[in-house]
DNA sequence: GCGGTCGTTGCGTATGCCGCAACCGATTGC
DNA sequence: GCAATCGGTTGCGGCATACGCAACGACCGC
């Protein structure tokens, strides 16, 4: 708490931190992830730190290989320790691991990439992803926190929740496409048709040109846990709609019976 | 120094990490990586520090999002925090960027061609070359759409798929060579043996005088995203076999290495 | 070549972390 | 039902340790 006159920015929640070094570590991973790429000097500044300062923990996490430098003199940006502990993270949670057999099945009959979501902090976050068979990745999602009311997951993952809680996750709706859903009574209509069909679509919503569907997976609760997805590109996929929502259905549901959906007596109320 | 007397696991790298504290708590999330869950107690026995350090360290990484303790009776594990600076880690990584510098190693080592290929539309796409020592070069095959079964990097490729793709992406086996496979089961044996013993091989099945060798390489969830290959004339690789498949094996799993692959063994309770 | 910037390193100091011990809630044994 | 145990959590004081300072070498651009 020395130098309580950093002026520069207040709004840096440094307190409630427990252990000081720590915390500026983390927030330099933070950092990181937001820049991709910075130089010791620039992260003391973000910091409020010393260079030098900045400079040890840099090293430290570089020991770990959680940063690398680029060049032997240059900035550094994250390394492959984070890709590591991330296999371990995803390892653990048993809804990637239960359903990477059957995204792998679903990736292999549509020849598209398949998604596993997770609602995290107000937004859908991914986290597996299998690539088609048709090309390369076409953009790696995993880790990130995609808008909910765009998203086909996004509506899968806002369908299971009760209708007060749209007005707490989603205050508004900002637009990414013209064909983004920007009005609330419009959203909650979606999510109605949503929860009766069984499944969501989301064409060009997010990005022009990407059209993407989801099925809800449902633990032995009932809730909705998480939402599978079968997204790419919108003229490959508009053709071949109904064949890829009757082999999400079997996916999601495979998922969920194999966490314990349907095993027992459901008590959700209608 | 605490009392090293941590007697357990002696290999533990303590000295030259720069700042205590962070060092630490980097290694804590590495123990919630390996053992998937660990109460502080236990945390702090493997670290060889005072339960209370334990604690604060953790809960640092918890405001963090790093690690996250369970509902029930607070233990701890990795979490979402962690698949956020993935994400953005995962954002810039690039198979050819990645293994670049290994493949010119490899280059060197072997003095033959090394490729790097990916699937794409039934076919193995040529994605980065660097040319061998020696002096009789083979054309630039960047860019190139070579057949899948009659090539190394092909079979690699194929190998990582669940059999029923086969049939999918390749209806037909035209013949290149006399010694190209041309039959199902054949092919199909030849997988069975790539996948068993970690490499492919291909002699005179693509051009008569071609020989080539390949190696799987895996991204973070070990999906085998692309190929790594040495190929040269006949008569200089078929007397170095083994020399050759060793430096090839230890590259692709360099380059897997570089791109996540570190594979550990999760202790989910069963 | 010269000023500016950047990553890196030795050093002294007081800052912030660590170990101690006690607390609390839950579970177990008798 | 009570005591004993175990595991996570917290206040406190001493002292190790992480920090800021300043200087260095390397690089870049004017």
């Amino acid at each position: 708490m020395s130098t309580s006159a950093a002026e520069q920015d207040g709004q840096r929640d440094a307190a409630a931190a427990g252990v000081q070094s720590v915390d500026r570590a983390l927030t330099i991973l933070e950092v990181l992830a937001r820049n991709g790429e910075a130089g010791v000097t620039e992260v003391a500044a973000e910091l409020g730190v010393h260079k030098s300062t900045a400079f040890r923990l840099v090293a430290t996490l570089e020991a770990h290989r959680l940063v690398e430098q680029t060049e032997d003199r240059g900035k550094y940006r994250l390394g492959v320790g984070v890709l590591r502990l991330a296999g371990a993270t995803a390892a653990r949670l048993d809804v990637v691991q239960e359903a990477r057999p059957v995204c792998r099945q679903l990736a292999a009959a549509t020849g598209e990439t398949v998604n596993i979501t997770v609602l995290s902090d107000s937004s859908a976050l991914y986290l597996d992803q299998v690539a088609g068979t048709s090309a390369l990745q076409p953009h790696n999602w995993v880790g990130q926190h995609i808008p909910l009311h765009a998203t086909s997951n996004g509506k899968v993952l806002l369908s299971g929740l009760d209708p007060d809680a749209l007005d707490r996750l989603l205050p508004k709706l900002p637009s990414y496409t013209p064909q983004t859903i920007t009005r609330k009574a419009e959203l909650r209509a979606e999510l109605e048709q949503v929860r009766d069909q069984g499944y969501a679509v989301a064409v060009d919503e997010l990005e022009v040109g990407l059209t993407a569907m989801a099925a809800p997976i449902r633990n032995a609760g009932g809730d909705v846990v998480a939402s599978i997805s079968v997204s790419g590109p919108t003229f490959r996929i508009e053709q071949r709609t109904e064949e890829i929502v009757r082999l999400l259905k079997e996916a999601a549901l495979e998922v969920s019976l194999r966490l314990g959906w349907g095993h027992r007596q459901v008590t959700t109320p209608q």
